[in-house]
DNA sequence: GCCAACGTTGGC
DNA sequence: GCCAACGTTGGC
């Protein structure tokens, strides 16, 4: 049984927020358009690996709550739908460009864990999100991951 | 709304 | 394969 990897996904929570994946209990994580983070997920990304829910784009923006992996990835439908905001006429569904995964809700903090806390919190400094902001899928230490978990619990 | 950082595209 | 132009992300 290999060893549960942790993670930090990003989402704007006005298009999905962490109460909409509560509601939803799980989702695809569509959308994603970036290559290295594409990578992660198709193939880093685990069944049962734990994800940090991160608020993008909001003031302030931070951590929101806690999901899982339930799905391995998969190629994203969306790539595909001319209708979608995140369709790519070069991904095709013999070469499907994008892939995402499925995750489920765990928790959701009963407060959010603001970045500018983050910035300041020892322990942190050598996050990806601190010193490569844009990455959406990034790969988090399981000692990052106990600190920000202790702080979004209260 | 601004803009810095950074990823992607395409001409050469 | 370089790199300028362009587009996007995301904090502020």
């Amino acid at each position: 049984m290999p060893s549960v990897s942790y993670w930090l996904m990003k989402s704007e929570p006005d298009v999905f927020s962490i109460r909409d994946l509560e509601k939803k209990k799980t989702s695809s994580w569509d959308g994603v358009r970036n290559y290295q983070a594409r990578n992660l997920m198709r193939d880093e990304m685990k069944v049962g690996d734990v994800v940090l829910f991160y608020h993008s784009s909001v003031s302030p923006p931070g951590v929101a709550g806690i999901a899982r992996v339930c799905r391995q990835a998969h190629p994203d439908p969306t790539a595909w739908d001319p209708k979608s905001p995140y369709h790519d006429p070069k991904s095709t569904r013999q070469a499907p460009r994008w892939f995402m995964v499925d995750v489920e809700f765990v928790e959701k903090f009963p407060q959010l864990v603001p970045l500018p806390l983050l910035r300041e919190t020892k322990g942190l400094e050598n996050m990806v999100l601190l010193n490569r902001s844009r990455l959406s899928v990034q790969p988090v230490t399981r000692r990052e991951f106990d600190i920000i978990v202790r702080m979004g619990r209260g």
